[in-house]
DNA sequence: ATTGCATTACGAAATGTTTCGTAGATTGTA
DNA sequence: TACAATCTACGAAACATTTCGTAATGCAAT
């Protein structure tokens, strides 16, 4: 089994069909468009080299295909998140986690959520 | 000012060089070659790239050269967390700590630790 | 059937990254 | 001084990724 390891331009699409679900080449290219110049065929490619790695899947609708993600959203996530914190924080968990809450100011909201899940992780780890 | 944004090998190095500080090509090259089958002269062509970028600086050292990290390495961190975080997790710091924390056990050490760290930010945002 | 338009398929150029072979330079020691 | 060991510089191959031009195909409307 391959290791999950989309590159930029592959995890860029990964995002557009893990929110929107089941897309037309126009249609992604048409999101992709927003953020980068990027041609249609060039969109066309990428969906075309993710399908044959097995990343999508693809079924006939009317003129052309419609793409759909077949690896699991957060399955991929953590793939990355663990090689990501290998390579730039060399393993320590800790240190992401205190550099990504001081960089990006969080609600009271979500700094209670963190709280409970906290509350919950020592919970478990006494059973 | 071109983005701080080192390669996989690039950013292996920097991490040697944070740890340890100004080190010879061989030292460098030992570190590596721990890990993986690297050759000397690979390990010599990185550090010579890097200096030319401006990531290294370099010093005369009896025959041969010492090598040190000019980039800060919370700087460098901070740049490819944010980077990381809009490509993997499309900005949601939340989902990110939340896959952290939950994918690597903490110990009550550093789940209190954290605990603290929240409520600083809580306070900071309160003034 | 023919035309026109959107789509696909293919291949290859352009770019970026990693890797190392080879040649030449430097230093310490016999 | 000359030899051996170690180091540097250079260039290029190997590999990976991104990009798009061009040609062929499919479909719909005339």
């Amino acid at each position: 089994m391959e290791t999950l390891k989309p590159t930029d331009a592959e995890l860029e699409i990964l995002q557009v069909l893990w929110d929107r679900g089941a897309c037309t080449v126009r249609e992604v290219n048409d999101v992709l468009s927003v953020k980068r110049d990027i041609g249609y065929t060039t969109t066309l490619k990428f969906l075309q080299i993710m399908h044959e790695k097995g990343l999508l899947a693809r079924e006939k609708d009317g003129k052309g295909h419609l793409y759909v993600a077949i690896v699991d959203r957060e399955v991929t996530q953590r793939a990355l998140l663990d090689r990501f914190l290998e390579s730039a924080f060399s393993g320590s968990a800790m240190q992401l986690v205190l550099q990504t809450l001081g960089g990006h100011k969080a609600s009271s909201a979500e700094i209670d959520q963190i709280r409970a899940y906290l509350d919950t992780l020592e919970n478990d780890s006494k059973q």
